[in-house]
DNA sequence: ATGGCTTTATCGTAAAGA
């Protein structure tokens, strides 16, 4: 069974590559980012007639999370993260399918660093811990897929110091990622390709797809009954290479079924 | 580069992304 997230940057703009890109490699189940619209214009009949069921948490204009489900539709387990009722921005997702619990992450971004905004990333990373460690407490096989917006190591960017003052890869931002890690869920990519040098994204400026200048920050986390059946995790890299392509390119994982 | 692209919201220009 394989399980992708894309973050895909608007999804219609994106909808022609996104249709694409599931009849080309039939993801079982896809989580999406940066839907970049709302409930109401998510085009959930296209999607249906490439044979996925669909729920979404959209947003007019940025955010927006779904879940894709190859022949289903996923059954809503919850949408949104505890702890900030004010909280307004569509970017966390959960549903049961196909006998997986899944959440479909878009981690802010955090920049400019410091402030208010790197500080509400801070706040969502313990948010969303929380909520992990609820999930991590079914011993049910788990997955948690998204857009993280944290860059792990030095080893999973082209240029330390090109990045150096950027929100994705500040100090705090990785010690809030290892304390999920710590907390026992494995980083899929990372297991599979420790020396690094794996991409999911590549900036639209500067001719950063041409020169290879990317970085690792969509992440699967699996629970310890998921990570028991990780066959192979890897980056679609050259559907980042297509015409008017999102600037992520999707991320997977294969699992014993 | 407090922004070199890109998308959205809206039809000239600003916000947001990472």
């Amino acid at each position: 069974m394989r399980i992708a997230t894309f973050n895909i940057n608007g999804i219609k703009a994106r909808l022609p590559r996104l249709i694409e890109w599931l009849e080309e490699t039939r993801p079982d189940i896809a989580c999406l980012q940066e839907l970049k619209t709302s409930d109401e214009t998510f085009p959930a009949k296209d999607i249906e007639q490439a044979g996925y069921g669909a729920i979404w948490l959209g947003q007019k204009g940025f955010n927006g999370v779904a879940i894709l489900a190859r022949g289903e539709t996923p059954v809503e387990v919850r949408r949104g993260l505890d702890g900030e009722p004010e909280d307004e921005q569509s970017r966390y997702l959960e549903a049961d399918v196909k006998g997986v619990r899944v959440a479909s992450i878009y981690l802010p971004n955090g920049n400019p660093q410091p402030g208010p905004k790197f500080d509400y990333k801070l706040r969502w990373m313990e948010r969303l811990r929380a909520r992990a460690a609820q999930i991590w407490a079914e011993e049910a096989p788990a997955i948690l897929a998204g857009d993280y917006n944290v860059i792990p190591r030095d080893a999973d960017v082209f240029s330390v110091k090109a990045m150096a003052d950027d929100a994705l890869m500040q100090p705090e931002s990785r010690a809030a990622y290892r304390r999920l890690l710590n907390d026992g869920w494995t980083d899929a990519i990372l297991s599979r390709h420790p020396a690094g040098g794996v991409w999911t994204y590549w900036d639209y400026q500067a001719g950063a797809w041409p020169r290879d200048a990317g970085f690792r920050i969509d992440h699967l986390l699996l629970s310890p009954a998921a990570a028991d059946r990780l066959i192979d995790a890897q980056v679609d890299c050259a559907f980042r290479g297509r015409e008017k392509a999102s600037d992520h390119a999707p991320t997977w994982v294969e699992l014993r079924s």
